[in-house]
DNA sequence: GCTCTTTGCGCG
DNA sequence: AAAGCGCGCAAAGAGC
């Protein structure tokens, strides 16, 4: 049953359809105020909740204390139908072609313009002039069209292509769920953890004592009194003056010189880092009553990893995450698919010489044993440099030797690397496909002059490296995005039982956290374990490549892994 | 003054 | 540790 909930001058329209997006009974409007009891109401018939963008919606909902199963978000949905290959022969596609100017990024239709940053518990109120919100009809127009072109897509690729729908809606919701309940976060641990490294908090826009000491020595080296560290212009003219030949202030460049001003250059630049980015002013910004709660942005990436949005939540550094720490009587689940990209591609390729190697625990190991004599960084290289497309460097070095152990899988990266360069789209395993070229690539391709043609075939290389990367990195999001969203469910049904249950708190593309009562650690764990071989089955059958899962119980963020 | 780009580094 | 993919952010630098 699909319930469309629209935007309405009154507050909302709420009106039942058909799969095929036919209204089954007439509208029914309803106020702002009285929307959250009518809704709850209406979940009891565990209807598919279709609406223009979950975060429109279910962020105040959650903050009014409802929380639905499961629902059809249009405006990622209709990215994915517009752009796949399973329905480039649709209408829609065709369509939504027709109204992009250029690369044809964008979303089509009336989905457009994309969200703009939501404010939370601003959401039932009137939204403004800005942005005319889509009506009822619109859409059911536009969910029509997407069944529409869901049922167009060749018989074996519309299921995947639906289980992506289904699985992208899903994590919408998971996003906002994750953004209400927040990563648990102690502001004291984390000042303790920025006292100890930059010494006590520093009036606003002053350097710590620490950094203030280190840049003092760094001054007094290099002979440069008004030096400015943070300014890479400013350095790298000081370092020159004292015979330091370099090209950047890159770290690992800095690090090739053995000049007594290194150490406490690097030390200034970590320390720095730390200040800036994760110090007092981010403390302040962002944690607020013992909760980290960042904009995570679903479908942010093309190929269908998250990103987000202000704090930086994708990128929460090595050197705080003792900060995140469990409620009394909580743990911390981390648990992390290991190897993913590897498996993936494994899989894909379905080459079984490599799927031997992935029996065990450690791929890399397996595959060091088959070809290269034991040694597992040796492996690791060549296997990370044959999905990223390195061509210089060990890694360059050792793909031939890769090639000959597994045909299967290293050609399966080769074809889309030679799709991408001819400047075709490539598609991961549930259907997301890559954007197609720019105008601008496709010009440069028919360039004459042979400086042109030079500029052209490094462009065209770099888009096959992207092309080559894509299938793998998109398919692994694909297997995330399920192995959440049956985590979700699991999680879910235990509450619904009335056994102990945990609370999902974070996902970083291969990674979850869950954030669960001592009793129900046992549980949780059991669900993540069974949601990843969920997804394994969902993505690719039943076929003998494992995806295992590490998993760690802990008090605090520092001490997985 | 303001906005846009570049540099450098954090994460997978 | 790498130089090969995907991101976000802060500060400096460049341009209007």
């Amino acid at each position: 049953m699909y319930l469309l909930l629209a935007a309405h001058a009154d507050g909302a329209a709420i009106q039942r359809v058909s799969p095929a997006g036919k209204a089954t009974a007439d509208a029914r409007v309803v106020s702002a105020s009285e929307l959250p009891d009518v809704v709850h109401e209406l979940e009891a018939q565990r209807p598919r909740w279709v609406w223009l963008r979950t975060q429109d919606w279910y962020p105040a909902l959650l903050a009014a204390g409802v929380e639905l199963e499961r629902c059809h978000d249009l405006a990622l949905c209709g990215a994915i139908l517009a752009h796949s290959e399973f329905t480039a022969h649709t209408n829609y596609a065709l369509n939504a072609e027709k109204l992009t100017q250029d690369d044809g990024s964008q979303p089509p239709r009336a989905l457009q313009p994309p969200a703009p940053p939501a404010e939370q518990g601003a959401l039932f109120e009137d939204p403004g002039p800005r942005q005319a919100q889509a009506g009822l009809e619109e859409l059911r127009t536009e969910f029509a069209a997407q069944q529409h072109a869901l049922v167009q897509a060749p018989a074996d690729k519309q299921k995947r292509l639906q289980l992506l729908l289904a699985a992208e809606s899903a994590t919408a919701m998971i996003a906002a769920e994750m953004q209400h309940s927040g990563v648990p976060w102690r502001e004291q641990l984390h000042e303790e953890i920025l006292a100890g490294h930059l010494g006590p908090r520093p009036p606003a826009g002053h350097r710590p004592a620490k950094l203030e000491a280190l840049c003092a020595e760094l001054r007094s080296i290099l002979k440069s009194p008004n030096l400015n560290p943070d300014s890479p212009q400013d350095l790298m003219r000081a370092l020159h003056r004292n015979g330091i030949e370099v090209k950047s202030t890159r770290q690992w460049e800095l690090q090739e010189s053995s000049h007594p001003v290194i150490e406490p250059l690097l030390a200034y630049k970590k320390l720095s880092r730390l200040h800036t980015a994760n110090g007092w002013a981010w403390l302040d910004t962002w944690v607020r009553d013992g909760r980290f709660r960042p904009e995570y942005v679903v479908g942010g990436v093309v190929s269908g990893r998250w990103a987000s949005r202000g704090g930086g939540a994708l990128q929460i550094p090595r050197n705080i995450r003792g900060a995140v720490h469990a409620d009394p009587g909580h743990k911390l689940i981390v648990a992390d698919a290991s190897q993913l990209e590897p498996r993936v591609l494994v899989a894909l390729a379905q080459d079984t010489k490599m799927a031997e190697a992935a029996r065990g625990k450690d791929l890399y190991a397996g595959i060091a044993a088959q070809g290269f004599g034991g040694d597992r960084a040796k492996a690791k290289i060549a296997l990370l440099g044959a999905i990223y497309g390195a061509t210089t460097g060990e890694s360059g070095r050792l793909m031939p030797q890769l090639a000959r152990t597994y045909p299967r899988a290293v050609g399966f990266v080769e074809q889309a690397a030679r799709d991408g360069e001819a400047g075709r789209t490539v598609t991961s395993r549930l259907g997301r496909s890559s954007p197609p070229p720019s105008q601008g690539w496709l010009r440069s391709q028919r360039s004459t002059t042979a400086e042109e043609q030079r500029r052209a075939d490094s462009l065209a290389r770099s888009r096959g490296r992207f092309t080559r990367n894509f299938v793998v990195q998109g398919s692994a999001a694909d297997w995330a995005s399920c192995w959440l969203a049956e985590l979700r469910r699991r999680l879910r049904t235990l509450r619904a039982e009335g056994s102990p249950s945990g609370e999902l708190v974070f996902f970083l593309h291969d990674e979850v956290m869950v954030h669960a009562p001592d009793d129900a650690v046992d549980a949780c764990i059991r669900a993540i374990e069974e949601s990843a071989n969920a997804a394994k089955e969902l993505l690719f059958g039943a076929i003998p490549v494992e995806f295992p899962v590490s998993i760690a119980v802990v008090d605090s963020y520092d001490k997985a892994k």
